[in-house]
DNA sequence: CTTGTTTAAGAACGAACGTTCTGATACTTC
DNA sequence: GAAGTATCAGAACGTTCGTTCTTAAACAAG
């Protein structure tokens, strides 16, 4: 908390009277970074006839962001969460499995329509670990393009599936 | 280090005289953790001609593992490190990224030979990521059939690249 | 100007935790 | 059996950290 204090020039006072304890902070912490971060992150994959593209678009919006913040970096909040938080607290638990069900409904939804539901089903899945896998790398390597790399061949894996299931 | 003593009817001084201090016997466990688990979790991978049943070997003897610990689990203890420690201490930093290229080799060493070399290579790249991804998830699923469906699908895409690269 | 309310800065409190110390008991070795 | 060593349980120490209290300055309303 001190550091918090330091770093951001806000005083222990406004922090306890607007989140009440540390773990309030996180969660809004938590709740903020879902509706920013990964609301920005997943608009890619939002768009009508988003595709492939809005999922590399995904993939690129989170990679380019731990570039401009830094590599080796701060990781997906959620993804930490899930190794850190989520096994002693089950509300973060919770929603981390809406954050993960989420990730996949909407890459199920960049997915081609014309796909067998269980096939889109089954690669939005598979697009959900290979995100957290991503994430989880992203702090412990410092090159970006190394993310990149990785990144492309998820969708090159992806799309040979596709073509694949025609 | 109190529940530890209760856990294991060990002693704090014994602890504290076999490892110095806590810090010394996190490396210890780490550097067990990889000597036991890690080497086992890759035997299946390190036969002659383990091929992608080695992989899945892999991938199942990590899960079978989890599902007799309990899950939702206690996940990878080198993934752990790659969100919680790796980015605050240089040298688990440096353990991680070992283990991660041990990893990537022996994932190459199971593909087939008859690849092009830069197809090993980004296969096995991707087979890490996927890997820290399934751990990842193992933290907050309670299911490990779902944790083998997704290995399924990763060694289903996987196949069908080394078949489409001939 | 005065009074009441908010904001700032740091001291202070209490609990948790990593670590060490104390004193007693068991065990080896001659 | 004696002497030295290892092992044990728990108290105790020092630090860190989350949280609250104190005090004073800045500000708003009448």
């Amino acid at each position: 908390m001190a550091d918090l204090v330091a770093a951001t020039g806000s005083t222990r006072q406004s922090i306890y009277g607007d989140f009440g304890n540390k773990d309030g902070l996180y969660r809004a912490c938590f709740a903020l970074y879902r509706e920013e971060v990964v609301q920005t992150a997943v608009a890619p994959l939002t768009h009508e006839d988003a595709g492939l593209d809005g999922i590399a678009g995904y993939f690129e919006t989170q990679i380019a962001r731990a570039e401009a913040i830094g590599l080796p970096g701060l990781g997906c909040l959620v993804g930490n969460a899930m190794t850190e938080t989520a096994p002693c607290d089950k509300d973060i638990n919770a929603l981390v499995d809406q954050h993960n069900d989420l990730l996949a409904q909407c890459f199920a939804e960049a997915l081609p329509k014309r796909l067998p539901p269980a096939k889109r089903e089954e690669l939005s899945q598979f697009l959900v670990v290979a995100a957290q896998g991503l994430w989880a790398i992203s702090r412990v390597t410092s090159c970006a393009d190394s993310l990149r790399a990785r990144a492309k061949t998820i969708l090159q894996m992806i799309r040979l599936e596709i073509d694949n299931a025609e």
